[in-house]
DNA sequence: CACAAATGACACCTTTAGGTATTATTAACC
DNA sequence: GGTTAATAATACCTAAAGGTGTCATTTGTG
């Protein structure tokens, strides 16, 4: 009942970049401001870049950025990559074919906080996720490299 | 986002045990109507039985049998045995010490829906569950084997 | 008591998510 | 063009969840 690590990673560092939404992060800078083992984190930049979450910039001076505007990536774009939903498939007993004509009682309850759920990640952009996390981790923000200065 | 397959088998035996819950249900009859691997049923029996869902009967014509009553019996309850949630730890992005006085945009909202989902939880118990899953698992009920016949 | 039919305990195997290591490729800058 | 600082690709390792196998223990019954 609850995300898996690389969804908290990927809105870890979704939601730093989009501080400064128009710098690029090299995965060094990110490395030493969120707390992510940095092979891992690499490759997962490398799976967001790869699903257009963000724009990888190669060679030196290179880094990422985020691909659109913050306020234009939902939670649920981010977690469509990292965590894989059967969207198909939601019987709270794992049950697949289901074959009440009448559903049962939790088949209702469940379906509305998916519903609820689902708004919610849909509605949430990074936008408003700017400021997340401890403070330490937005009070070095200013130390940032970017491709410009 | 959804309970691990532990969850699910052990909502499908309790839910199948309380269509009859003054019955005796051994491993092997639940083995046969619902389908868990007969192994791993065994374990996950003994579990909760060890975890005081269950009242299990040793020896010759044992079983299993709910160990209270199918409406004092909450699926909260059985998630806690089954799922290991962290019930301090709710940050949706992970964080361990966010110290923000003024929460992000999306603590109050994923606070709200963690309410939710609880809420359904402690409020839903197995009397509401007779009868769950595919039609196949209830109609063959009257085959069970019980104690007392 | 001996046998059969059930659960209990415990060790082991398998699959998958999480994490590492290595080598190749790209591009700015001298 | 060569060096350096970045990402890309790929293969491998590790820990935890899911799943098996074996043997011990309990209990009803002839
Ligand atoms: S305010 Fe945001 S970052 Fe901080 S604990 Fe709540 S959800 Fe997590
Ligand atoms: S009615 Fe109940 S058992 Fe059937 S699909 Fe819905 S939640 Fe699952």
């Amino acid at each position: 009942m609850n995300f898996n690590k690389t969804t908290e990673y990927s809105l870890r560092i979704l939601g730093f970049m989009s501080i400064e939404e128009d710098k690029i992060y090299s995965a060094e800078v990110l490395n030493e401001n969120l707390e992510i083992p940095f092979r891992y984190l690499r490759k997962q930049l490398t799976k967001l870049s790869n699903n257009g979450l963000l724009t990888s910039y190669r060679g030196k001076s290179g880094g990422y950025m985020l691909s659109k505007p913050s306020k234009e990536i939902t939670l649920w774009d981010i977690i469509e990559v990292t965590e894989d939903i059967d969207h198909t498939h939601q019987c709270i007993f794992g049950f697949e074919d289901c074959a009440f004509g009448q559903r049962c009682a939790i088949h209702h309850k469940w379906e509305k906080i998916q519903e609820a759920i689902n708004e919610m990640l849909k509605d949430t952009t990074l936008e408003e996720l700017k400021r997340i996390g401890p403070q330490r981790f937005i009070s070095q923000h200013n130390l940032m490299l970017t491709k410009n200065v």
